[in-house]
DNA sequence: CTGTTAGCGCATTCAT
DNA sequence: ATGAATGCGCTAACAG
């Protein structure tokens, strides 16, 4: 009996009179062990619902077949997509994925991931939070043999496999579709964070405006604080307020994240501003809801289920494979624009 | 070097001079090891970022300080905020959450719940596949030692903690506030499982009726398949459509579940009718975008970030309660209604 | 074909 | 105050 009074290999040979190894290699199909006895155990096993200790197993083999997680949050509608998706090709090789949750902080995340990685994972995925600028933890546990994978936050001060989405594409787009849909007028909304995300983002609204001939305005630009939703909700409200007492007024909003996309259009219904008549709205976001809100909001949709997949798909080959000499790549899942009712076209 | 490269309590002896258990004790802070060699140990450890391996302590001492929980979706949004409550709490008391996914099938939690219990968790937190009627195999894992505490989704086929949300009263109080703003024939939209939930919920709306002095009309409850999402819209669409057919066709309809409200409303938008003017919608869903959404919903709410919380604490007393001799308990946290728009009084 | 032994990293009992 | 020895459950090298 082990620690949770489950059978163990021990309680089987004693019960079989056998030896301890006997019975491992019986259960692991070894071709030592006869076909007679190996039946034996296999039944003695199933009747009485024998499992392995992955404690026990891990520390023999020197792995746990898990797999550590670290997000800023749970509750959050596309992480929860991700994690979906980690959790189905995880699963589907036989890892346990241990979630936690840096809160956007970085201490609470290095936390983390110490307790991760002493743990005993057999790798790391992480969308590192926002605060974070040092990696230097981070490379250290790579230097000593950690696989690690980055997703959807990527950053280029570690070098390993990572998964994002095509953010600067899907800005892009998402300004070109204004602009086709004849607003000239565009305000950005986005975080006040370092993040990668933030600046493709940015950069992929600024290059749509200059393709387009339009001058890029950066009074039209407004980083909102993300710290908590209260202060992302004053910083968005007196964001809107400025965008509408300018003299040149604009007639559409792009919004670079889920969160600010929804509080957004929220605010400008709030605030009596009729979308798209008054203002536009396009935003990343990956809410099944869009096409319920009031008005249908068009969107930048992020392959979130497939960027989970993927990235736990390059964790494992980083974690399964002998030779650590494999190339590192990084790999750019295209967005979708979603066009509905909130940038109907002006014509 | 263990494992993972990270330095072991053989590595500082060796480096030190010293036994292994003569360090293991500095760092345990026993009483029998002088202060200069505790501080000698505890610097070297310090700068070599020691951190003990977790899969041998929990070998060793015969628990992991690891929590598994089964649900049966990731992807979802009153989830993720029960998960987040659990994390929380799990996470203030050092315990690391191990998470799997049932996705509604009896077959898949149970091999979910097997590997938890060999990976050697303390404890599991369960809201079990809306498919799962036999609950022996939790029961006897229960008997053999390991704490189990169900949450959200309840069931009396298991003695332990459980918590939930009043179900019931959140359904009456959802059914009394659509007759209290003038609604009279309150169709109900509910799934077809034999959760507990599901029951409470009706049962809550039934009592509602009754205590109005409305009859009951069979006709105006309709059960949806809940397996997946094309199954569930189609369902609810024919819904729908044979409430509005009926000679006399309910004013207003109340929704049990956050999937079954959220996709009604979309779709009473798509067929054409308003809302309230044609027929009035109430349902439980804990979406953020209750108040964007078009028209805004009145809803029922979970605490389910508070359920979440409360759950893991529970389980955690019990893991760490010598006695199992407490007695177990059924919370029922209280639910609230946010009322909005689409449930406007009529007069 | 089966059994003995060693060792993964740790805490602990029992010497010294 | 320190160290040697044991065992948690498992795998694997080696012996018989």
């Amino acid at each position: 009996m082990c620690m949770n009074n489950s059978v163990t290999l021990k309680d089987i040979a004693k019960a079989l009179n056998l030896s301890i190894s006997t019975i491992s290699k019986s259960l692991n199909d070894s071709y030592e062990i006869s076909v007679d006895t190996k039946q034996k155990v296999l039944a003695y096993a199933q009747k009485h619902h024998y499992s392995p200790n992955r404690l026990a197993k891990g520390l023999k083999e020197g792995k746990s077949r898990s797999i550590g997680i670290v997000v800023c949050s749970l509750d959050n509608n596309v992480i929860a997509q991700m994690l979906d998706g980690i959790d189905t090709v995880s699963a589907d090789n036989s890892y346990q994925i241990i979630i936690m949750q840096s809160k956007e902080s970085q201490k609470q995340e290095a936390a983390c991931i110490e307790l991760l990685y002493s743990g005993g994972v057999d790798g790391i995925l992480i969308s590192p939070a926002c605060e974070t600028v040092d990696f230097s933890y981070l490379r250290s546990l790579q230097e000593s043999g950690l696989p690690i994978v980055l997703f959807d936050r990527l950053s280029d001060q570690i070098d390993t496999h990572k998964v994002g989405a095509d953010n600067f594409q899907g800005a892009y787009d998402a300004t070109m579709h204004l602009i086709k849909n004849g607003y000239k007028n565009i305000a950005h909304l986005n975080t006040n964070t370092t993040l990668s995300i933030a600046t493709e983002r940015l950069n992929g609204y600024k290059q749509a405006l200059m393709d387009s001939e339009i001058t890029y305005r950066p009074e039209l630009l407004r980083s909102c604080d993300y710290s908590d939703t209260q202060k992302l909700n004053s910083d968005l409200r007196e964001a809107i307020l400025y965008f509408m007492s300018l003299p040149d007024k604009p007639d559409a909003i792009f919004t670079a994240t889920d969160q600010i996309s929804t509080r957004c259009l929220t605010l400008l219904n709030k605030l009596g501003y009729h979308i798209p008549t008054d203002i536009a709205l396009i935003g990343f976001t990956n809410t099944d809801l869009a096409e319920a809100l009031s008005p249908a909001l068009s969107t930048v949709h992020q392959p979130a289920f497939e960027m989970g997949q993927l990235a736990a798909k390059k964790l494992i080959s980083l974690i399964e494979s002998k030779v650590h000499d494999q190339e590192y790549e990084t790999v750019m899942l295209e967005t979708y624009i979603q066009a509905r009712a909130s940038t109907q076209s002006k014509d």
